[in-house]
DNA sequence: AGCACGCCGACT
DNA sequence: GTCGGCGTGCTC
């Protein structure tokens, strides 16, 4: 028994590790990578984690240098050693400190130390209460899995009785049943080693009945679930059944990839092309990219799951970097495809057969026909408000936040003196609109555009008889008030839904036959490469959400366009997202655009331009003094959104060939970058690794 | 990130 | 004379 040296990440957001003394006899326990204490630091006290695994014995040299002492040790919780090799990967890769990312996957709770006694006693006393909790719609799904499907999931029980990492790319069209290929696989495998397994999802709060379908599937197995929006005394228990193993089922979000998950066997990235795992503030990560390192380096299979796979995906697709596993076939009895149908907005605006609010008759048939046959009509429009800009006729004037470079969106207010608002929907900011111009007096200021209230303002006057029912977050941020229209809708009386993004996620409506696809225009030819492939996704996937029961008959897509020509929509009818989304990577390769490039931004914000301009010159004189021959530094940029709460925000782009080279220089960038962070606090600089928005 | 130290302006 | 502004530097 001896005092040792431990080297300590501390959860402060700087680089370096610090030493502390290990006094084994008091803290009876020997010390260990991962082991979580208390420390005191500066003045005051934090935790810590223990990082390294041979440990120095203290000399009288170490009494000079006036180490202080490991003061506690939080005696149940311990992180395991593939998670910390995944952090000092995150570390390394996104050029953020250790510590940060260590302790952003403690929940908060277990970092107060007055607190760990409680909490070990709290931890007992649920224990005995959740153990024998039972999911309250347990209604066990035990599909017998078609032909197509029952290869799919021998070809997974292969690869996983290798004990190896693999790659494996689930590509099913909507309603195949990807899921219930992955869960009978995972139960499997549960069943062989007494593992763990982990499912990514994009956002659980929209995948609801995912979570109630696992639950029945693993119904004798203890579930966890992990999001950002749990309460603290759920994430309290989840992180301990977790890192203790009995816990062999954990579904979360983007952040769960970072749960302590000691006996992983297998993970699923569900719906592997959603944007939602990359993460765009504070640390940067992209949960399927780390998905795939942690799967290699603790030698398991990782399927990423999709209908319409990413970019990045479909490069190791062509490189053969990945497994495909594909399903063609609907899994439902009597299931189809939508047949799509395209409207030409330019024809109608010719033939004067689209009315002020953007609506062609041939829609308004449409609606009405399906009204008719008793069934629901799907209306997807991904704006919400009732208008995107309020404008003056006479001079130009538009309703401009005041605090970011974005436009004010026009909503209708459900109560109040006036009737509409203006909101910013990226800060926030909500003022009542003027009534004359501010730039030039004229009464006549006009709203251009339409999001979903206008559209619901629209169809209640052309149809006052059939129920209509609007779903995006405006209608659905009052706890329950989601659950209350989805539930409406699943009724299945004859109704019109009006929705954003929202209603493409996840859920089955039975009684949908029409689907009705607005404002899809700007997406075709936007300055975003990355737009199309989003929106070719998010179109299959919203013409999934109809006819998917034995009772419709054909469901229909209507698409409304001005560009009925575009390769997208031929794609689409034909159901070749494979020759696309190869065309579109190809195109990428001929561009050097990523995944053939690989991308890094340096991000500066404060109060100016002119001071974000001469932090990222500075930068990029650096970055081009150093070494390198397959890097191009652009020059530095205003970001897509410049002004943000009233805050400059600029860029400097890097892109490289070379995943190294790009790694080093970022490296090198990054040792200026807190030079200049230590400089001037009123200037925040990040670096986006990865980034998907610019 | 915190927190202290430190050097300048407006206050009982 | 001192309270407090935030620039700079350090934390084992």
């Amino acid at each position: 028994m001896s005092i040792k040296i431990v080297k300590v990440a501390i959860d402060v957001p700087l680089f370096q590790l610090f030493d502390y003394l290990w006094d084994e006899n008091k803290l009876n326990h020997p010390p260990r990578q991962g082991l979580i204490v208390k420390v005191e630091f500066g003045k005051k006290e934090k935790i810590g984690i223990v990082l390294q695994n041979k440990y120095l014995e203290s000399n009288s040299n170490d009494q000079q240098r006036k180490l202080k002492s490991v003061l506690e040790l939080a005696q149940v919780i311990k992180m395991d050693e593939g998670l910390i090799r995944l952090c000092q990967f995150a570390s390394k890769y996104y050029l953020k400190p250790l510590g940060e990312i260590l302790f952003s996957s403690i929940p908060t709770e277990w970092k107060k130390t007055e607190r760990w006694d409680a909490l070990e006693k709290q931890k007992n006393r649920k224990l005995k209460k959740e153990i024998t909790y039972l999911p309250e719609n347990s209604e066990v799904e035990t599909w017998p899995l078609n032909q197509e499907q029952k290869y799919a999931y021998d070809q997974l029980n292969k690869i996983s009785c290798k004990k190896e990492f693999e790659l494996i790319l689930l590509k099913g069209v909507t309603g195949s049943g990807k899921t219930a290929v992955y869960l009978q696989w995972l139960k499997t495998i549960l069943q062989e080693n007494n593992g763990q397994c982990l499912i990514l999802v994009p956002e659980i709060n929209l995948t609801p009945q995912l979570e109630k379908v696992i639950r029945g599937v693993f119904v004798n197995e203890e579930v966890s679930v992990l999001h950002s929006n749990i309460t603290a005394a759920k994430r309290n228990y989840a992180w301990w059944q977790i890192q203790n193993g009995i816990s062999r089922v954990i579904i979360g979000t983007r952040l769960s990839i970072f749960a302590p998950i000691p006996n992983l066997k297998a993970i699923v990235v569900d719906e592997e092309h959603d944007g939602s795992y990359k993460q765009q503030d504070g640390l940067r990560y992209n949960a399927r990219d780390l998905a795939i390192w942690r799967g290699a380096d603790i030698k398991i299979p990782v399927v990423l799951t999709s209908a319409t796979p990413s970019s990045e995906t479909w490069q190791k697709v062509i490189e053969k970097k990945i497994t495909l596993l594909e399903l063609n076939k609907k899994a439902k009895k009597g299931a189809t495809f939508s047949q799509l149908h395209l409207i030409d907005t330019n024809k109608a605006k010719k033939n004067k057969t689209i009315d002020s609010y953007g609506l062609t008759i041939e829609i308004k048939k449409v609606i009405e026909e399906t009204w008719k046959r008793n069934k629901q009509t799907l209306i997807y429009i991904n704006r919400r408000g009732y208008s995107p800009i309020l404008h003056c006729a006479a001079c130009q004037w538009k309703s401009e936040c005041k605090k970011c470079s974005a436009w004010m969106v026009v909503h209708k207010k459900n109560s109040g003196k006036s009737d509409f608002n203006l909101q910013c929907h990226h800060c926030g900011l909500v003022m009542l609109p003027p009534k004359y111009c501010p730039d030039c007096g004229n009464q006549d200021l006009v709203t251009i555009g339409l999001g979903t209230q206008k559209i619901e303002e629209h169809l209640s006057q052309e149809y006052p008889k059939i129920e209509l029912l609007r779903i995006d977050s405006d209608t659905t941020k009052n706890k329950g008030s989601a659950d209350a229209l989805f539930s409406k809708i699943h009724e299945g009386k004859p109704c019109l839904i009006v929705g954003t993004q929202m209603i493409t996620k996840g859920h089955d409506f039975q009684h949908v036959e029409t689907v009705i696809v607005l404002d899809v225009d700007k997406s075709l030819f936007s300055q975003d490469f990355r737009a199309i492939e989003k929106i070719f996704s998010q179109l299959v996937q919203v013409a999934g959400r109809g006819g998917r029961s034995e009772e419709t008959e054909q469901s229909n897509i209507y698409i409304q366009t001005e560009f009925v020509e575009h390769p997208l929509f031929k794609a689409l009818s034909e159901h070749r997202y494979d020759d696309f989304i190869t065309d579109i990577v190809m195109e990428r390769k001929e561009n050097e655009l990523p995944p053939y490039t690989y991308q890094a931004l340096i991000i500066v914000e404060s109060k100016t331009e002119k001071n974000n301009l001469e932090i990222l010159h500075e930068i990029k004189n650096y970055i081009e003094g150093q070494k390198y021959l397959k890097t191009l530094i652009y020059d530095p940029t205003p970001r897509m959104l410049h002004k943000l709460s009233g805050v400059e925000r600029n860029q400097l782009l890097i892109e490289s060939k070379e995943r190294t080279e790009l790694q080093t220089l970022l490296e090198k960038a990054l040792d200026l970058i807190e030079e200049l962070k230590k400089k001037s606090r009123a200037i925040k600089i990040h670096i986006d690794r990865d980034p998907t928005i610019f």
